[in-house]
DNA sequence: TTTTTTCGTTACCGATTGGTCACATAAAGA
DNA sequence: TCTTTATGTGACCAATCGGTAACGAAAAAA
């Protein structure tokens, strides 16, 4: 009995997901989202809850998606420098070839959501250390005993990522963004050498 | 001829900067300024012009203030790494002992306003490029013929500085941003050795 | 076919948004 | 002292904010 839901949720949520990550979560209205989804307020209400759960729904999407598209990365072939090396260059041209300012939604909400918001902090803290332990593995893929620790190293990769997203944003010049990237990566191949 | 402003500049500018630094641009209403300045909106309005006026003033108040500042410490004494590694713990130090999640305030600016509005973008960028010559110099303060490039180095220490913000907002346990630093640090002592 | 449930749409809600106008007043120059 | 200018205050503005109520329609179960 009842009637099924006639536009596809996943489809919405990458829709709202989009205004988030474009617009932060003050940026994003109501009425972009609307418009973005091609939906009216009622039908998102009943099918996420409120702008809130809206918010946290496309965070975890973007877990779901792009996070463990990076993840996917990490553990492609080659020694853990070059997969980082891969990621962040990536990450760069993609940046610089399209235009595209909207970052990391990670990074965002982190900045902009997480301090004054507990649920979205507690989020954005779990996807944090799933994404500083997803690096750590790929450390330590070619670990040998003997080897300087892979933890450490992982959270300075992390910030490295983080910064770089943030230059990014800023509207830094390519040069400043490869020194940045290839010095990171210089020091994960020289400590870890394989 | 004329009447003389009653509230002193400074120190209302001051007040906006700390709300927008602890709100964001779309989080800082003008009741909030309002009630942080103790002035009616009608008196801002008149000083400063409208809100993205004093968004900018306040960001040109947070250069002049905190990043002089941060500049000032990594002209101390001690080598380049010393230098670095004292912003860094004291900026960590700070952000755990008092649990101030404000960040930033270039940071902030960089991931919320500066890839929506050109004017923050410059002043962002001309922002951020004079805190990368600071650490440059700082850098090339025991540079010796031989020694590897400062330039690249500089790009990923201050990659490294906003990657640590970023992490403090998300809310990361000191272990974590310890790590971060002690191995950025680590990397400029090897690289510059004196 | 009838019943029941949920659908999408429209209209509407009070609150808040950034910003302006008018006005009495205080102070500096003449 | 008088004039002029800019002050601070409070009322007021349309627009937008996130969210809700009411409604006819569509569809699944009986």
């Amino acid at each position: 009995m009842g009637r099924h839901r006639e536009f596809d949720e996943q489809d919405a949520l990458r829709a709202i997901k989009d205004v988030f990550w474009a617009h932060g979560y003050e940026g994003a209205s109501m009425a972009l989202i609307e418009s973005a989804t091609g939906l009216r307020k009622q039908s998102l209400y009943r099918a996420f809850g409120d702008k809130r759960a809206m918010y946290l729904a496309a965070l975890r999407d973007y877990d779901m998606q792009e996070v463990a598209e990076a993840t996917r990365m990490l553990r492609a072939p080659g020694t853990a420098a070059q997969r980082i090396d891969t990621l962040l260059a990536a990450i760069i041209e993609q940046a610089l070839a399209t235009g595209d300012r909207r970052g990391c939604l990670l990074c965002n909400a982190s900045v902009d959501q997480a301090p004054v918001d507990p649920p979205t902090s507690e989020l954005v803290g779990r996807m944090m250390r799933r994404f500083l332990g997803a690096i750590e593995q790929c450390l330590n893929a070619h670990h040998r005993p003997g080897d300087a620790q892979a933890t450490p190293l992982a959270c300075a990769v992390l910030a490295g990522y983080f910064g770089i997203r943030v230059m990014i944003k800023a509207g830094m010049p390519r040069p400043v963004l490869d020194s940045a990237r290839q010095t990171l990566v210089g020091h994960v191949a020289a400590t870890l050498p394989r």
